[in-house]
DNA sequence: AACATTTAGTTTCGACTCGCTACCATCTTC
DNA sequence: GAAGATGGTAGCGAGTCGAAACTAAATGTT
């Protein structure tokens, strides 16, 4: 058990020294791809990577000095900084060797892919519970995601209280730092 | 599905920064703890690692500085050396940060535990077969076993073709470079 | 026996990661 | 408006990574 997940991190970890970007470069690409607009900053992404902020910074310096992220001055945070895949980030992350484990995994029987994610979903959760870590969730299951006010007649028709401005229908699958458990899951 | 193995791969790893020691040499560290007498040495190690023998040496080095690794002359050549496990590398692997995964594994329902077993090996048998790399086996289904040769009367009772000598019971459990799968796995 | 090739291991290089500490600048809170 | 929290950066030392150049010993070939 402890070997295969030595065995399969490493893997994961391994190949990923290709197209000229390391395991952190690449884990970064992949989390501000999958992260809504107000979690791609230097914070958020220290968090989801459980790393300090100053690693994160110097991780995320590189990529815009290759040209894979674009910072944008945030709206209400003169600190802060929005960072942005680059079309040149979209296209590498097209050929992500982490692929291959997902095609691997799509070529087992159907009923065990499933069993296999689950089974992965529980205990990456149970080891992030003891390192008071929490994964970061969607907007779709999240407590502050409210129906936009009628009266504005918004059409897309999802808004979020904490930020407190409307989400498109395409970030509603996006993961986000702030994300907190609606209840009943 | 590739966000579970990279946050998982990443969990792995980072909390591999304890005890002073870095994730390549927990790795090394474990991969010496279950290597059988003829797969000690740096070759091997880099092998199973998926890096270079450079590499490999380096991270033995600095294992064998801080006293974690002890360096023995090989019976058979000048060349080599084999790399053995001191007391203190004992007692640091019984702390192994690894050990979260397993009791975290452990947790889950018996089926479901096995079922995850299951899909990470099918997953990574498959991951290592594409990048032309083998995962080391154990002595009790490699083809260079064989009964030990009864006019010695020797009572371990098992043989290594191969290396030409003998193997305690303990011995059989241990990973080998040298491993070859026996016909009907 | 003499030469060529393979194998085991080391060293050095440059780019990079990692956690850490110290450090600004800019919000918040009181 | 002062005190504290937060977002981000800079520099340090140890270590990793692959690649390339190198020694020395073992093995193969003529």
């Amino acid at each position: 058990m402890a070997e295969l997940v030595e065995q399969l991190g490493r893997c994961a970890c391994s190949e990923a020294f290709s197209a000229g970007l390391h395991p952190a470069q690449w884990s970064a690409l992949r989390y501000f791809e999958r992260a809504n607009r107000f979690s791609r900053t230097v914070s958020a992404f220290a968090q989801y990577h459980g790393t300090t902020r100053g690693t994160a910074s110097q991780t995320i310096r590189s990529l815009v000095q290759k040209g894979y992220l674009q910072r944008l001055p945030a709206k209400h945070d003169q600190r802060s900084f929005r960072l942005d895949l680059t079309e040149k980030a979209q296209l590498v992350l097209a050929s992500d060797p982490l692929g291959e484990f997902v095609s691997a995994a799509g070529a087992l029987p159907v009923e065990q892919c499933s069993a296999l994610v689950l089974g992965l979903r529980a205990m990456l959760d149970q080891v992030l519970e003891k390192r008071a870590r929490r994964p970061f969730g969607v907007c779709t299951s999240c407590e502050h995601l409210g129906a936009a006010d009628t009266e504005h007649q918004e059409d897309c028709g999802h808004h979020c209280r904490l930020q407190d401005e409307v989400l498109g229908a395409q970030e509603l699958g996006r993961i986000c730092v702030d994300h907190r458990c609606r209840q009943g899951h």
